[in-house]
DNA sequence: ATCTGTGAATGGTTTCACAGCT
DNA sequence: AGCTGTGAAACCATTCACAGAT
């Protein structure tokens, strides 16, 4: 049971850091554009307003990979294509197993972005065994029986858990046993993996709580009332010693806010 | 055309850091599973690494909310789940439209999370006339075109782009237009909106590559050698004044990395 | 003249370590 | 004794501004 490590501690990858590595992607994805559209070259500006960041940033990052553009002119679209590519590791491929074929896990078989670039969903697999057999995606959905063997037999390095949050520390468990070492893990629930294995977490409810804060931020603001918008103050810490016997302040509308069955399964398998 | 605004250059938000925020939700979690078991206080240890993170962060982090833990005890789960739920803007409701019903749209529609904090799914809608009326998830789809008065009537601000990549910017347009100023993305585009909107981003496909980009670094130490792993080594920056005539280097087994419609869409919302 | 590549400056985030309260 | 709250230190990321290449 080690303790989850979770955002690689900087093992000296040749220095490319974390942040930069992570709008790698988003540099591709303009180029790719820009290459179907026959654009021969582009200059740091150009790029980085198709990117969604600021050209400082995209010159520094692309410094940590070397020295790719030509000064005066700008960056040659093909060749930049390729070495980041290269960098991601995309001119390989990648098989992918998905587990948890419910609506996301679905949606994920059909989403055309992993096809796109070198990755290839090499199983799809569920625990209900009226899936077993049936197409998704145009990919029959295996039983979770088969897990540990469809691993070993396709070599797969990076495992998608889509399943609901009860399941997935049992799932991930398995998916490492078997030797998997890269985990994107869509079920809201912290992971733990031993050192090696990396996982990444997709959490939509998080987002969109990072969204009701600054939502909530601009609808006070407005009102020029730079405190609480409405309702009443909360009661101060009043250094409770064991816990209260009702309810801690006055929530305001708050018939409720408990979903049926607490943090909630991302979907169903089922 | 205003220039894509995304990330809120910290407008003096009575101080909390965007870091910090991004991690109440994840605190906000492990209590919650706190609290259902009736456990009464935790210690910063404790619910640290419940949330996966350091006890220190986790300190610093509450510190920027206040003073709300006892020294030698810990803190009132209860009194802290309120605190940060009113933080976050959780002890109000918020209205959310999902646009874009496909794969990916039905699986938000059916994900518990979202109602399980103050998030109300207000409406579903999909450009495919064939979609309204349909239910998902019990709600009915309506069509595009009543995008504007669905968000007026309910006073919605928070919408959710589930589209296609090629329909986003469009759909986007019309939420900001309707007065929508939180958009939570999934279709693989930067979207340029005004100032005063937010916008995040969920890319499943560029966390596979980041993943993809680690997992290549392992497998390349792993054999000793510290460069290439395989695959002769592409050309140097011969600064090509033109496209090169042919492709770029020696991508190794590249049979047709480019998928069917260059970037793709989501999930088709037909 | 133009646009890249990069040191230096700035700003934000994490970690350390300990003072201060219970 | 135990655990929080927080300055100070260390670290990482972004932005600035300009030297250097074409």
């Amino acid at each position: 049971m080690a303790t989850g490590r979770t955002h690689r501690p900087a093992t000296r990858s040749r220095g490319i850091p974390e942040a930069t590595v992570a709008r790698l992607p988003l540099y591709l994805r303009a180029l790719t554009a820009l290459s179907e559209r026959s654009v021969p070259t582009v200059s740091s500006e150009e790029l980085a307003t198709a990117a969604g960041v600021n050209s400082a940033k995209l010159r520094k990052d692309f410094s940590y990979l070397g020295s790719y553009g030509t000064r005066g002119v700008g960056y040659d679209v093909e060749y930049l294509v390729y070495q980041i590519s290269r960098e991601l590791g995309l001119t390989q491929d990648w098989p992918v197993v998905i587990v948890g074929i419910g609506n996301l896990g679905a949606a994920l078989a059909n989403y055309g972005g992993f096809a796109s670039r070198g990755f290839r969903v090499a199983a799809l697999i569920d625990a209900d065994p009226a899936m077993a057999g049936k197409p998704v995606a145009g990919i029959p959905v295996q039983h979770t029986d088969e897990l540990e063997k469809i691993i070993t037999d396709n070599g797969v390095s990076i495992g998608v858990i889509a399943t609901p949050a009860g399941a997935a520390q049992q799932v991930c468990d398995r998916l490492v046993a078997a030797g998997i070492t890269s985990i994107l893990n869509f079920a809201p629930t912290v992971l733990s993996v031993p050192d090696g294995v990396d996982v990444r977490k997709v959490d939509l409810s998080i987002e969109l709580q990072i969204l009701a804060f600054h939502e909530q931020r601009k609808a006070g603001e407005e009102v020029g009332a730079p405190e609480e918008a409405a309702g009443a103050v909360p009661p101060p810490p009043v250094t409770p010693h064991r816990a209260p016997s009702g309810a801690p302040g006055a929530p305001g509308a708050d018939s409720g806010r408990q979903g049926p069955d607490g943090d909630v399964p991302a979907v169903m398998p089922a």
